[in-house]
DNA sequence: TGGGCGAATGATAATCATTCTCATTATACT
DNA sequence: AGTATAATGAGAATGATTATCATTCGCCCA
């Protein structure tokens, strides 16, 4: 179980991925969850010398090429996933905690999106914020 | 159309605001697009002496009566806007230029939503990336 | 009406994820 | 091999957001 070097298909035409980008984005694959850049670096350093910069910069080069995605984490760090994965949250303002969603409620529409400009779309993010149970009791008045 | 101090109603029970909460909250009422938070704070401080650290805490409080929403912002920086105004953007990955969706696609569904979890959802983020038309182009490869 | 107290405020420092710099190294191509 | 170009890493810089902490405000009640 390791570098699968296959990873390729997206919604460009030919992303030529240097071995860091490739390897940024395998593990991402491997994982069940997003992950922080940081976490990324982290394991990324188990098997490999890498630097963060150069994390970073996978990470761009990988979300303009529609093939990652990101959405902000409850302490301000953007956590990241392929594309593929269209998973979906209810999120709690008060303690961050995330709940999965069990199905995305706008895959179909996405096809369907008839925008008023040319644009090509990519992937979308879409997420609920609220009060979990506990926190929706112990919150002030 | 001005200075409303009516601006109420929300999802939580009775939030008793203070002038300064009221005052953020009026100020994200009267503009169309989202506002960072040093934005507001510029806006309010043409009308009141006001803190930056005042308008970070009246914002995260509001934020958890349900009554505003963010988004990120191209730049790193959170985007506030009312909870009532639901509206989508088209975000360029490339030039980070957002294009306004003309109508929410997921309006009655938060409605008929089905957590498998308790939980009180106050509002949704959806939002579409990918590249606009003039980016499309000159992406490299 | 004045005192007392907890919440709110503001100035400022601290935090910390992300980005920038720049010297070095790998890669592609002839 | 030799050169041009892109990628990399270490570390410094940036900048939005948070934490501190001393001061002030709003409010209740004797
Ligand atoms: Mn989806
Ligand atoms: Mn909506
Ligand atoms: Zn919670
Ligand atoms: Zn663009």
């Amino acid at each position: 179980m390791k570098s699968d070097s296959s990873t390729q298909e997206s919604a460009t035409s030919s992303p030529r991925l240097t071995r860091n980008q490739q390897a940024v984005l395998d593990v991402l694959h491997q994982q069940a969850d997003a992950l922080s850049a940081q976490e990324l670096h982290s394991l990324l350093r188990e098997q490999q010398a890498i630097g963060l910069a150069t994390v970073y910069r996978a990470l761009e080069t990988l979300k303009l090429h529609g093939l990652i995605k990101s959405r902000m984490g409850a302490n301000g760090e953007a956590l990241y996933s392929p594309v593929v994965s269209d998973q979906h949250y209810l999120t709690c303002l008060q303690c961050g905690q995330s709940f999965p969603l069990d199905h995305c409620p706008v895959q179909e529409l996405e096809t369907h999106l008839q925008p008023s400009v040319p644009f090509k779309v990519y992937y979308h993010t879409l997420e609920f914020f609220g009060l979990c149970e506990p926190c929706n009791h112990q919150i002030p008045q």
